[in-house]
RNA sequence: GCACCGGUGGUCUAAUGGCAAGACUUUGGCCUUCCAAGCCAAUAAUCUGGGUUCGAUUCCCAGCCGGUGCACCA
């Protein structure tokens, strides 16, 4: 038991107890596909409640959900098409692989290798003689393969119109700004989030669903006008957190960082006061949900790990078996992603912000006579007019001349001034079209369950017995409560019981109700899934002139208390809540000591 | 994708070129006791395809899946 790893372990409880599993088992299976069992899918189910709580309706924002295939012009303007069009090369010796378009561009004049085709670039390798920059073998006649990590499908019959399952929700929520921005009433800032799976086609998934070929994602955009918007930090300044900084990264002794997201803004540790609020939201959220903060931390960025267009990204990560893995991202990404779409689509990706005064600007103008401008340029009098009209705006003293003369696809037009009707109007402006920038904390909602199972397995021993069990959180365990009759035999045990579940159902409640074997395996079945309170009903509450009682336990500890059946719901709602402890329900009613 | 290792009931293991064994789990019955240990019974497995062989779960090859390392993770 004790070589096998933590990740193991949990793999196979995870399998036997309706966690998760491979998916496609019957057929052989397939890699990197999982699917959630009972369990895992109603744990799963809670942490996306979790998540929207506090990133949706804690703070005010809308949630959307878009499609998960997504035209491919969305992919061209996300740069996601050319991103993942890599072409790679390996060493036949070495086992390296590079990047092939680079090494033909780096041997050769040739600027654009991406545009080849993979055997366009095998030629060119040969031809050039390139070797293997690892180890200097000869990569000629070895084949170049096409790295697309987006899953490509095709939308309606024929194969007309390429599509692509989406590779992160984030997409969905650009595409559709101009609309989403109608409904926050264009005023910044404002968030939208989504909660939905993504698919990467990975190359070689791993560690069971820390990396998946289809994922779930819950993430945030949140739209701020850069010089306007200050995040109101005062709820999560003194949230302490555990920073990991690039340059301690980067140093021989390079250390954690302890401090508050108070302090972190305040020294420029973390250079984005909205990044630094949503680590403090982060970090209140993953405690409470159960991620051991002594097994997590934020790390920041390398340089080179940066994506161009970010000036800062954190990333979430939690300890499994000794290994850090990536459980959510904060990334500042400027106005890239609603630039670019701005770029490609034929929408306003912009919000108007009006001034606080209107305000009077001198602007030049041209409304140039087209009677003149047509018969003189023909086919060119729009591109003159155009034109012309750039012209104004950036050199309006141009227009001094006699003539102007502007230039349309490498041909000179030469314009007599008069007919370009220049004038200097005075305009009133009462505000300007903005590119919101965007923060995006975005997180891993599989990678999220795996830690909160991984952090939750505990094995102890009870009266010499191994006893393994998950510590779930109250707020996102499976199962809130199982509900036993001591014995099976006596019915009024019986029915109480199942009057019990009927009532806590009604509640809302998740409730399993289990009478078979012995009362010290139904507590262990319902320890292995982690449910983190059992009810037993026993002869003893049933007697006396004083109200039904029934014994509630509490997984972890074993502890035990009488409570009135009437209040098992209202207690036990409580807990789920986080309003109240199991500490707190010990201390009113009466512990059970026997045992 | 490459290399190495592995793949037997739901789970963990055993064994075997000739009827595949056990433990735990599960289900039914008995029992009735607040922490998996009682009794009886039942269900349930050799990853897939090809080859060698009279016969393959076993040996060989390929694939699939898993683990580890490399690479990859825009």
């Amino acid at each position: 038991m004790a070589e096998r790893t933590e990740g193991e372990r949990l793999t196979e409880l995870a399998k036997r107890r309706g966690y998760y599993f491979g998916s496609s088992d019957a057929y052989g299976g397939v890699a990197g596909f999982y699917t959630y069992g009972p369990q895992g899918a109603a744990l799963k189910s809670n942490v996306e409640d979790a998540w929207r709580d506090r990133f949706a309706v804690q703070e005010g924002n809308m949630e959307i959900d878009a499609p998960t295939i997504m035209p491919e012009p969305v992919f061209e303007a996300s740069g996601h098409l050319d991103g993942f069009d890599d072409m790679l090369v390996e060493c036949a010796e070495c086992g390296e692989s590079h990047r092939a378009d680079h090494l033909i561009e780096d041997n050769s004049d040739l600027e654009d290798a991406e545009t080849l085709s993979v055997e366009e670039a095998a030629e060119r390798i040969a031809d050039l003689g390139l070797v293997c920059p690892n180890c200097g073998a000869d990569l000629a006649g070895q084949s170049v393969e096409d790295f697309n990590l987006m899953f490509e499908t095709n939308i309606g019959p024929g194969s007309s119109t390429a599509g692509y399952l989406r590779p992160e929700t984030a997409q969905g929520i650009f595409v559709e700004f101009p609309r989403i921005k109608e409904y926050a009433r264009n005023r910044l800032p404002f968030g939208v989030t989504q909660v939905g799976r993504a698919y990467r086609n990975e190359i070689s998934p791993r560690k069971s669903i820390v990396r998946t070929r289809e994922f779930t994602q819950a993430e945030l955009e949140q739209f701020v006008d850069p010089e306007r918007d200050e995040p109101d930090l005062s709820s999560v300044e003194d949230v302490e957190v555990l920073l990991y900084p690039a340059d301690e990264q980067q140093a021989d002794d390079g250390d954690y960082v302890e401090t508050t997201i108070g302090a972190a803004v305040e020294d420029g540790i973390v250079a984005n006061a909205w990044v630094g609020y949503f680590l403090g939201v982060a970090q209140e959220w993953y405690e409470r949900i159960g991620v051991d903060v002594d097994r997590f931390r934020f790390r920041q960025h390398l340089p080179g790990e940066l994506a161009h267009y970010s000036s800062d990204c954190w990333d979430a990560e939690s300890e499994v078996d000794g290994d850090w893995i990536e459980i959510a991202g904060f990334s500042y990404r400027s106005d890239y992603d609603l630039s670019k779409h701005a770029e490609h689509a034929d929408e306003d990706f912009t919000v108007f912000r009006q001034y606080d005064e209107p305000k009077t600007v001198e602007r030049a103008v041209v409304d140039p006579d087209m009677s003149v401008l047509g018969p003189e340029f023909g086919g060119a009098a729009g591109g003159v007019k155009q034109a012309l009209e750039t012209l104004a705006e950036r050199d309006p003293d141009a227009f001094d001349a006699d003539e102007v003369t502007v230039e349309v696809d490498g041909e000179s037009y030469a314009v007599d001034t008069d007919v370009t009707n220049f004038a200097v109007e005075e305009q009133t402006e009462s505000g300007e079209h903005v590119t919101p920038h965007v923060v995006e904390p975005s997180f891993g909602v599989d990678r999220t369950v795996y830690t909160l199972l991984a952090h939750a397995y505990e094995e102890d021993e009870v009266d010499d017995e191994e006893r393994t069990y998950l510590s779930l959180a109250p707020a996102v365990a499976p199962r809130d409560v199982g509900v036993f009759p001591l014995v099976s035999n006596v019915d009024e045990l019986v029915d109480l019981a199942e009057d019990i579940v009927d009532d806590l159902r009604t509640a809302g409640l998740s409730v399993f109700y289990d009478d078979s074997g012995s009362i010290g395996r139904r507590y262990r079945r319902q320890d292995e899934v982690g449910t983190p309170f059992c009810i037993t009903v026993d002869r003893d509450g049933l007697e006396g002139d004083s109200e039904t009682t029934v014994t509630i336990r509490e997984r972890d500890s074993g502890r035990q208390v009488r409570v009135p059946v009437d209040a098992l719901a209202a207690e036990l709602e409580s807990v789920r809540a986080d309003d109240r402890t199991f500490a707190d329900i010990a201390a009113e009613y009466e512990e059970v000591t026997n045992a």
